[in-house]
RNA sequence: GGGGAGAUAGCCAAGUGGCCAACGGCAACAGACUGUAAAUCUGUCCUCUUCGGAGUUCGAAGGUUCGAAUCCUUCUCUCCCCA
């Protein structure tokens, strides 16, 4: 991947918005040439998740810029946690367990970055390599020499935990991520650490101890921790965590996802999350708030960004399947479709097989949804949804609680649609 | 060790013998309006319900009473002040 003119990566991140803090130096460096930079991924769960995303996109810009993007999987700091942000101290992850996260995750980057090579091929590192055979007798000689606990103490995260207290081990975090940062200055040539701003604290630990252990010069950056306009946590919904991996998160519900941001969310999220140049970032921006109701903005996210995470037919199938239940006569549309564009546009779509034959005799509709599709935990919650209007079947409202469902209505003689609330699917599957 | 304050639904927080399934706010969910946006308005928000009700709650365990979140006893935990 090479580029005619490389870009400058700090005025790339600065427009974009990912800039929060910069060592000074860090841009001028940059400017002699390509170097290496790199970001650190904390093993704690088996797939990363769209909070996961904005550090990705750092190493992508990167790379985009000309340089060389490294991402790290934490199989050494994995083991011991990182206090930043944690109001409580954490529970370690069993071995077996970082493992399977540590491969998943690798799994899950190596998708995302260019590894041909190049003056700005990617890497994967795994800081468990350096710091297996390091015994904790040498690393406190050798390593924690170098830095006073004072020094150590005064870090945001530490001393956010002095009152309820910190284990040595959270404690000694830093200093493990820090000399990370020094292994591969010494022996990568590695220049720059990136990463989120809660970070801040663990990066200088690391640029202070190649200073002090070889005199040598190191420079780092954070992004900004990414809020929603109304302040609420970005990569969360009522379902819990948007993951990376389809099994967790649909392609439909990923997709979904960037749909669903709001205007002023996805203004910033088209400049951190897609590769569109400033120009085109600007027209578009324009044209969204010319005819809002077209959505530009979140369908140009979510392209983009379901393309890159899953695939161009995850994203054809996401696409189509939310223009049907989403479009202008979606009843229509619906019964309209062939058994297998049903089933494929409704893949992501949780899946409940129902008695043909028990519907063909009428079942009462609380009993449809509640006993024997399980859809709503008690037949009194069925009962109160479609009361209040909450409740449709192949996309036409019900109304009446107490009315029975029959197989006159299956699509296909065979399926049923059961929409709970504007965006909940469900699709019964007669046999 | 001494003294004081407190523990109520996901969170904050009222309530000190019956009108308490428990004011209010936040969060959440649904509806209306829209554009699968935001804001606003409305409804739901312990569990089950044949929507008439039924059952189980107010740190825990006992007790007083016709009746307790509210009074008494013991226990557990949290916070504050003094040593």
């Amino acid at each position: 991947m090479t580029l005619p003119q490389p870009l400058n990566f700090i005025e790339e991140l600065k427009w974009r918005g990912m800039l929060q803090d910069i060592m000074p130096g860090t841009e001028e460096m940059l400017s002699k040439g390509p170097v290496k930079g790199y970001i650190g991924f904390d093993p704690t769960a088996d797939s990363l998740g769209v909070g996961n995303l904005v550090q990705v996109m750092t190493l992508l810009h990167f790379q985009r810029c000309g340089h060389q993007p490294v991402a790290l999987v934490g199989g050494a700091t994995g083991m011991v946690g990182d206090p930043s942000g944690k109001s409580a101290e954490r529970n370690l992850l069993n071995e077996e367990q970082l493992q399977i996260n540590l491969n998943a995750q690798r799994k899950q980057l190596e998708k995302f970055l260019d590894f041909s090579a190049g003056p700005s091929q990617a890497m994967i590192v795994n800081n468990y390599d350096w710091f297996k055979n390091f015994s904790f007798l040498d690393f406190i000689r050798d390593v924690g020499k170098h830095i006073t606990i004072n020094y150590m103490m005064a870090k945001d995260s530490v001393q956010r935990r002095m009152e309820t207290g910190i284990s040595f081990t959270e404690f000694s975090y830093q200093l493990v991520q820090g000399y990370d940062f020094y292994y591969l200055w010494k022996h990568l040539d590695m220049k720059l650490q990136m990463g989120g701003s809660d970070q801040w604290g663990n990066i200088t630990t690391g640029t202070e101890l190649i200073r002090r252990m070889e005199g040598g010069e190191a420079f780092a950056l954070t992004t900004p921790l990414i809020k929603k306009a109304d302040g609420t946590k970005f990569g969360k919904t009522e379902g819990g965590n948007i993951w990376l991996d389809p099994v967790r998160t649909s392609p439909y519900k990923f997709f979904q996802f960037w749909m669903n941001s709001s205007d002023d969310d996805s203004k910033n999220y088209i400049r951190i999350f897609t590769t569109m140049t400033k120009a085109d970032v600007e027209t578009l921006v324009a044209a969204h708030d010319q005819s809002p109701h077209l959505r530009l903005l979140q369908k140009a996210i979510a392209k983009e960004v379901t393309i890159r995470v899953h695939s161009e037919e995850d994203y054809n199938a996401a696409m189509e399947a939310s223009e049907i239940l989403f479009g202008n006569a979606p009843t229509e549309a619906l019964s309209k479709l062939d058994e297998d564009t049903l089933l494929s546009v409704f893949e992501g779509v949780p899946q409940v097989n129902i008695s043909k034959s028990e519907l063909e005799a009428g079942i009462p509709l609380l009993d449809l949804l509640a006993d024997k599709s399980g859809i709503f935990p008690s037949r009194g919650e069925a009962r109160k949804l479609v009361q209040s209007g909450g409740v449709s079947i192949n996309k036409q409202k019900v109304s009446d609680p107490n009315a029975q469902q029959t197989a006159t209505d299956l699509l296909q003689n065979k399926y049923l649609l059961i929409q709970k609330g504007k965006k909940n699917y469900y699709l019964l599957i007669a046999n």
